[in-house]
DNA sequence: AATCAAGCATACTACGGAGTATGTTGTCAA
DNA sequence: TTGACAACATACTCCGTAGTATGCTTGATT
């Protein structure tokens, strides 16, 4: 009874990131994505207060999927190296299979503030910024890591981090999934693009 | 008189330029452009014809600034990675010089379908992608020239032309102007992306 | 068997925003 | 000086959409 309702909920989710990421998350509306479901505004309201929580809920599960992937990797007391690249390829195999969902992410990396937010969604929203700023600094102790032991570069900290989360979300713009050896191709391009964002760290 | 119509017109542009940048093009109503120029929707539509056209507009601009200036740099006979970084570091200057107008681009670089749009509309758009295709075009034969020549590492170029271009752009999403030494500070994080550019294709 | 709530559907309201029709002012040309 | 047009402002209309209030059905519980 509970994974029933864990289950609808899921797939609400599930919908939502696609309307979103078709549409945009202003353009597409509840009945869009309730009719994707073959279901109306009420099933929605049911899960989901608003608009706004229902995207702040898709957006978290969007970050949840690689940070729950990405953080394990951390702390094997391998090199920078071989670290910063088991986390890329990690990232971008992740990213590949949840693609939806983080098209929406990166609607909003810029767009924080609506017109009019509730102060719950306001606190959606800085959880949801909370968790991204943990990922972040993953990121950034294993170049200070790096630079510091010389297998980096020296560079400035800021920019040579967001360039490679970046990349490693470059994806998200041009990938077109397909149907043949999808497997294959998603580990391809994770280990070109993993090799891709050590190299420009050297 | 025409220099009154166009400083009128390229005024409204930039007022649109930053109210899409801040709420979102979809979000942000012409009332709002409007009243961020101290005037009325009637100033907007005498000199555009909807908000579409003058999203289209702002966009367009956009891939004309960086276009007109990176052009003139491909023909001079330099080596692919000399090119290149000349390319890359202007490129990254002139979207610091102009980033509300490039933070609405990437808004839409996926979105490309609003939910009705009009035949001349869709006219614009199809403008405005024949021009981000020559732009990207000049990228992907300086990055085939440098892979032939054995300069830069052979790669699937698709990955590696969109990894690069993405994180020329990556500024739009981090950036925060400073009032303090702008423009060396521009030169300084476009000389470091130029390098990493460079970098991860080597 | 009766009750009750979860999980929806249906039918409404309210409002913001795109677009339009029309009015107003300044400017230049004949 | 007048008429004509550019460059706006004002005052509307109309429609889509978020949100709500209420009704319906089904399965579990006592």
């Amino acid at each position: 009874m509970l994974e029933k309702k864990t289950s609808s909920k899921t797939e609400i989710l599930d919908a939502a990131a696609n309307c979103f990421m078709e549409l945009g998350s202003d353009v597409a509306s509840i009945d869009d994505i309730a009719r994707s479901l073959g279901a109306t505004k009420g099933r929605i309201y049911h899960h989901f207060s608003s608009k706004g929580a229902l995207l702040s809920a898709v957006r978290m599960r969007a970050i949840m999927f690689i940070l729950d992937e990405v953080t394990p990797i951390v702390n094997n007391s391998e090199t920078p190296i071989n670290t910063l690249r088991d986390m890329a390829y990690t990232h971008v195999l992740k990213i590949l299979e949840t693609l939806p969902y983080h098209r929406v992410v990166l609607q909003h990396y810029r767009k924080n503030a609506a017109k009019s937010t509730t102060d719950y969604e306001r606190k959606l929203i800085s959880e949801i910024e909370a968790k991204r700023q943990l990922y972040e600094n993953l990121y950034r102790n294993i170049l200070e890591q790096g630079m510091k032991s010389g297998d980096f570069i020296k560079r400035d900290i800021s920019v040579a981090l967001h360039s490679v989360l970046l990349m490693l979300n470059s994806p998200v713009f041009w990938f077109t999934p397909l149907k043949k050896n999808q497997a294959k191709n998603h580990q391809e391009i994770a280990s070109q693009l993993a090799d891709m964002a050590v190299a420009c760290l050297r």
